[in-house]
DNA sequence: TGCGATATACTCATTGAGTGAGTATATCGC
DNA sequence: GCGATATACTCACTCAATGAGTATATCGCA
């Protein structure tokens, strides 16, 4: 337990599924523009083929979170357009009202992919993400350095690799305070 | 292209994979004993479960990589005893030799893991291992500088995430001039 | 004496990530 | 009228990762 590339710290993977369900929540949409926004919008974020992107569409589908209708074109092919379900939705805005990971990788992806969609769709809410993710951050450093200390002397390798990751959270932090004052975040928290 | 999980830039996959063949060029080893070390060795660097750690195993034979051997015991469960083929050598230390990916990420798993099996198997060799990791990190840097130049000024969340990845490059930098010290590591390289 | 925890040593089923190539049509510039 | 590019997908494949299941042996302890 307690490493890397655990992927999912509470709940699912951490993927771009979420991300393409948030395009959806903007209204009706088909697979090859999904990808398109995503990539233009996202793609410094998240990495997403096209393929991955329609197997993932696929899913959601599957899931039940969107419906698809095909629709027939005179010249080009047909193309299923998607439609966002009632629980898709619903599973979307519990994701973005959610605290997420505690590592590097998936602060990056998830936490900015909740602050777009959260100035998107709810930008009261964004305030309250913020502070949700500066906690995590507080709590993963503090998580950090306690297995630091109890970490025997001779793991030099495990220590390396706590140290930088320790470092890394630190710098997210910094990070952090300046999306802060970017994004004009205001927080009640104690600092 | 040019992304964050976008595991491998240019060889293989990034996983536990050459690791565990790593530890095979010990000597030869069972499946259960090779889990039990890598995880004290390396657990805080990879993250290995035991089944994940027998399903790489059987690719490495499958491969071609490692020999196995069923060994029986009157009292516990007979073993598969592994043994490392020359072909598993060679792309072992093929590996050893070459510098490392370009994400924070790639570089805490296969750098770390490129630092101990050197210092075991190969210690000459760590310096240049090190100056091939230093000078990555430098292109790593000179790319992300230059994707931030480029990018259209309204794209705040690829910035961002293009800044934080900035941020991480550098901070890598510090924390690989520790390193360099700590493992007494001289370079001949421009600094 | 015997009970449960722990260690040894694996297997299996399933879900999902991710790539790369292939398919087919239409439009646009030259 | 030719080739590049855009539209809109599909398919086959490999690998990652989890979690549960199986079976035996040993050791402490009450």
């Amino acid at each position: 337990m307690s490493i890397s590339q655990a992927k999912n710290q509470h709940s699912g993977t951490i993927s771009p599924e979420i991300a393409l369900l948030g395009f959806l929540m903007a209204g009706p949409c088909h697979g090859y523009d999904l990808h398109q926004r995503f990539v233009i919008e996202l793609g410094n974020v998240w990495h997403l083929s096209q393929s991955q992107a329609y197997a993932i569409l696929k899913r959601l589908e599957n899931k039940g979170d969107a419906f698809a209708r095909l629709v027939e074109q005179d010249k080009l092919p047909a193309r299923q357009m998607l439609r966002i379900s009632a629980a898709g939705r619903q599973r979307f805005m519990n994701w973005l009202a959610k605290g997420c990971g505690s590592n590097a990788r998936s602060i990056r992806l998830e936490f900015l992919t909740r602050l777009y969609f959260s100035n998107l769709y709810t930008p009261d809410n964004t305030g309250q993400i913020y502070s949700a993710q500066s906690i995590e951050i507080k709590n993963s450093i503090n998580r950090l350095e306690n297995m630091m200390t109890h970490l025997p002397p001779d793991q030099a390798y495990n220590r390396l690799s706590l140290d930088l990751r320790l470092r890394q959270m630190k710098l997210i932090q910094e990070w952090m305070e300046e999306i802060k004052t970017q994004f004009n975040i205001t927080t009640e928290e104690t600092p």
